[in-house]
DNA sequence: ATATTGAGTGAACATATGTTCACCTAAAGA
DNA sequence: TCTTTAGGTGAACATATGTTCACTCAATAT
């Protein structure tokens, strides 16, 4: 999608709905669906632009190089189009975080409903985990990078959404049952912990090179041993 | 120094040596001392271009949006001039990588200099730590921001220079005779962890609003526990 | 049926960018 | 002394950028 967004006659007019491409259309499914809402409308393209925003990250580039053109471009949209969505590139890099917490709040729910693996907790979460990433690999390319690289603004946006999942961690694991005789500011401060740690691997999980398993069994097992001590830590800790 | 240096005679024409301004005037003094080696004035401007990106950082750039004339300008030097140096920015980049890792080791000989502090050792380091990483804000912002943030060369060369680093804190650990029961490939993971701990925490050290002492303590006692929970964990690790 | 609204357009703007080139000149080498 | 070398210059280039503006026209509101 690399043309821009054609009103609906000249749409109609150049190019004829049976000669669309389906890969490079998107919208194609809803584009022959007819008369399309307004709000509708206006949501498709603020996602088209994230979604842009992620294909160029995608692509190696990182969120803080990417230029409002290049996004405006990759979404399909002439560059003016971009203001009614977004004031500057800050305003949608804090939608992509806001994108981030949701995903990673999703992996925590999913661990509840799926329970964690009986035998081999850690190593067995590790392996989740790291799936998760994979399959996600836009959103924590993103998030991983610019916690600590982008505009002050993201930084403290994606530390605030990291606070968010290490509660919501420390309540799992409190209900869970796990190290019970700790202090919910323990629980928090270690929860802390294991979140920087994931995010960390993230990272290494992204910049893996594909086809080295050696290498990659290493990462893994260094990430679950390091998961490992946390808790260990955790079991002898005293207030 | 914000305009292009000038030749000799140029410089003697427009500007007479005792009207300079010291203060914008970085090389002045050496520009008093008449001829200069040619390898010496290189090193000295290839030090400028790299002074110029660390102040850009300083003004809360990221390194990976500077542009190549931007870094020219700051260090008072045609665009061109740049290319006499390094072949792009990856390049320089890769400078500040060895220049961060130099400071990181650096870090680590102090500490066997002046020892550690014998009593409240955990938190006496993180104090010194502290003040060592905000005296370095700005080699410290770079390497805490490219980590996972710039480009994939300069990610894989500062995760090389932090493994230097958690391997020759691992060998002091050692030569100190703490947890002497470990085995190295364990002590070597241990480290890993504390220097992710660390790059991590220098990110919220830099980014701590001045003048707000409550946050402050609150940061420095939350870096204490997590640093304790991993050596206690430490304590208790078996292979 | 008609008027309003607002997402998307395309052109224009001033400015910024990376890279090249021939050139200058002072240090290094003969 | 004279020649060579190479760091630094300034101009030029094609291209990219953020932002503005009047405009279109289909979905909404009247």
């Amino acid at each position: 999608m690399h043309q821009p967004i054609l009103t609906a006659s000249q749409r109609a007019r150049r190019q004829p709905a049976e000669s669309r491409l389906a890969a490079s259309a998107p919208l194609s499914r809803a584009e022959s669906e007819g008369p399309i809402s307004r709000t509708e409308r206006k949501e498709r393209t603020r996602q088209r632009l994230i979604d842009g925003a992620l294909a160029l990250i995608g692509r190696g580039r990182s969120y803080t190089s990417l230029s409002l053109r290049e996004i405006a471009r990759e979404a399909g949209v002439v560059p003016a189009a971009f203001y009614r969505h977004f004031r500057d590139l800050d305003e949608l890099g804090l939608a992509l975080v806001e994108m981030g917490g949701v995903t990673l709040r999703r992996l925590l729910r999913e661990a509840r409903r799926d329970g964690i693996p009986p035998t081999d907790m850690i190593r067995g979460s590790v392996l989740i985990y790291k799936r998760y990433v994979e399959e996600r690999a836009l959103v924590f390319r993103f998030i991983a990078a610019e916690r600590a690289g982008g505009s002050r603004i993201l930084r403290n946006a994606i530390r605030t959404e990291d606070g968010h999942f290490a509660s919501e961690m420390a309540q799992d694991l409190r209900a869970l049952g796990v190290m019970p005789d700790l202090s919910s500011a323990s629980l928090q401060m270690i929860c802390g912990l294991v979140v920087t740690t994931m995010l960390n691997a993230a990272s290494d999980i992204l910049d893996l090179p594909r086809g080295q398993p050696v290498q990659e069994q290493e990462m893994v097992a260094n990430f679950v041993r390091q998961l490992r001590l946390i808790f260990l830590g955790a079991k002898h800790w005293r207030e």
